[in-house]
DNA sequence: CCATCTCCGATTGCATACGATCCTGATGTG
DNA sequence: CACATCAGGATCGTATGCAATCGGAGATGG
C-alpha cells in the first residue's frame, strides 16, 4: 500500500500542519483567497507560529497559498490565465507519464493498472470535493508507476493546483474524470500503444479542463458563455 | 492591475541566503554531499539559524539540498538514476516549451530569440562552472518567453538540478551546450516548425545528457566507458 | 581482536520574545 | 466634502533559548 507504511522518517509537526492545511484547502474548507494568519494556524493546530510559518512556506512553493511579504498568507486564488498555465504544464507532464508507462509496459505493470480502474469502479464519491480528490488520485498513481519520483512529485503538485482551479471555476458536477476515459486510456497503455495513449491522455485532460475553464476558442463569445448559464438554471 | 509595476520585493534575508547558497552549490564551491549545518550557514551569512533553516528548506524543495531529519542538511548528491529521472522530466517539459513557442510565434518573439543566440556568440565562459551556468541560462530564457510562469519555474528548477548532475558526472569540457545547436533550434522556432523544433530540442538534450550520464545503451559495457577515459588522458 | 554498550558533544525541533512593517480608520485642515 | 496625516492594532521578520535526538568515541565484555 502506498501510504500507511511505518516509515522511519519521523513525522515532524510541520509535516502534520502542512498536510492538514493542504487537505483543508483541497477540500475547500478554506476558500480561495482566505487569510491564513500564522498565529491562527498555529493556535488551531496547537503549535507555535514557527511551525505554521514553515508549513505555509511549503504550501507557497507548491502554489496552494500565496505569500505576500509583510502581509501574510492567503489560500491561492488562481486567475483563469493561471489555471490555463497550470493545465498546460500538466498536459505536458502527463503526456510524458503515459509515454513512459507505455514504453516500459510489463505484465506486472499492466496488472497494477487494471487494478486501479477496477478499484475506481467500486468507489463512488459522496461529495463534489471528494470527487475532485478521487479524480486526481488516479493520475497521481499513474505518475508514481513510472518509477520516476520527480515526475510523480510534479504531477502531484499540478493535480493539487488543478483541483483548486476546478473548485473555483468548475461547473457543478463537472469535476469527476469519466471513469470510462480512464479505462480506455489504460487499455491503450497495456497494449503498449504509446501514441494512442498519449493522444487519449491529451484528450482526457482537454475534457477535464474544458469542463472548468472556458475553452480558449469560446473566449469572448458572450452567447456561448451565457448559454451555459441558461442550462445551469434548469439543473 | 495584476502585473507590471515595480512591485516592492523586500528582498528578505532568507532570500539572500537562499540565493547565496544556491549559487555556491551550482558553482560547486560546495561539493555534492557536503554538510550544511544551520549554525555555520547562519554565521557565514551573518544571520540567525532561523533564516538559514528556512533557506535550506526551500533549497530542499528545489532538490538542491537533501534534508535528513534530526541529522541536518547536505548538498544534494543525486545518483545516476536520479540524474536520468531529472533529465527525463526536463526533456518532457522543454519539449512543451518549444511547442508552445513555435505555436505562438510572432515577429517580436522571433526577434527576442535571435537576440539570445547573438548574445551567446559574444559571451565565452571563463570556467567550467560558468559554462554550465550559461548553458542553463538559454534554456531558462526560452521557458520564460512562453509567458507561462509555472513552466518557467519548473524549467529553472530542472536546469539547476541538471547543472548539479553535470557537475558530478559530466566529463570535463563537456558541459557547454553547443551554441550551434541553439541556433538551429531557434531557426526552427522562428519558422514556426513545431515538430522540427521539438525534435531538435529532444536531440539537443539527449546530447547534453549523453555527455554526462552514461547513455542507457552504454550501460554495462566496460570498454565503452574505459575508452572515454583513454581519450581524456590525452587531453 | 571484535562486538556491544554507554555516554557525550554536536545539531536539530520547536517555542517564545521583540522590533518592524503595513493596513485601518479617526482626526484635522483647506 | 475631499484629502493629507497620523496613531493603533494586527501581523510578519528575525533572533534567541531550551529540550530532544542522533552519531560517534571510548569503555566493557567475550
Amino acid at each position: 500500500m502506498p501510504t500507511g507504511r511505518k516509515s522511519r522518517i519521523p513525522q515532524t509537526r510541520t509535516d502534520k500542519v502542512h498536510a492538514g492545511l493542504r487537505q483543508a484547502i483541497l477540500e475547500q474548507r478554506l476558500a480561495p483567497g482566505a487569510r491564513l494568519p500564522e498565529d491562527a494556524i498555529g493556535d488551531s493546530f496547537g503549535t507555535s507560529r514557527t511551525i505554521a510559518r514553515e508549513a505555509l512556506g511549503r504550501l507557497a512553493m507548491e502554489g496552494l497559498v500565496d505569500l505576500v511579504p509583510n502581509r501574510g498568507a492567503f489560500v491561492a486564488n488562481p486567475s483563469l490565465d493561471e489555471g490555463r498555465h497550470i493545465f498546460a504544464v500538466r498536459k505536458g507532464l502527463e503526456r510524458l507519464v503515459v509515454q513512459q508507462l507505455a514504453a516500459q509496459m510489463t505484465p506486472d505493470l499492466a496488472g497494477a493498472l487494471q487494478a486501479m480502474t477496477d478499484a475506481e469502479r467500486k468507489v463512488l464519491a459522496k461529495s463534489e470535493a471528494e470527487a475532485i480528490r478521487l479524480a486526481g488520485e488516479f493520475h497521481l498513481k499513474l505518475a508514481e508507476l513510472t518509477g520516476n519520483p520527480l515526475l510523480a512529485r510534479y504531477v502531484r503538485e499540478l493535480v493539487s493546483r488543478c483541483s483548486l482551479v476546478l473548485a473555483m471555476y468548475g461547473r457543478p458536477h463537472s469535476a469527476e474524470c469519466g471513469a470510462e476515459e480512464h479505462r480506455t486510456l489504460v487499455a491503450a497503455l497495456v497494449a503498449g500503444d504509446r501514441d494512442r495513449a498519449a493522444a487519449l491522455m491529451d484528450q482526457h485532460l482537454d475534457l477535464v479542463a474544458g469542463r472548468a475553464l472556458i475553452a480558449p476558442e469560446q473566449l469572448g463569445d458572450v452567447r456561448t458563455i451565457l448559454s451555459d448559464f441558461l442550462r445551469e438554471t434548469s439543473d
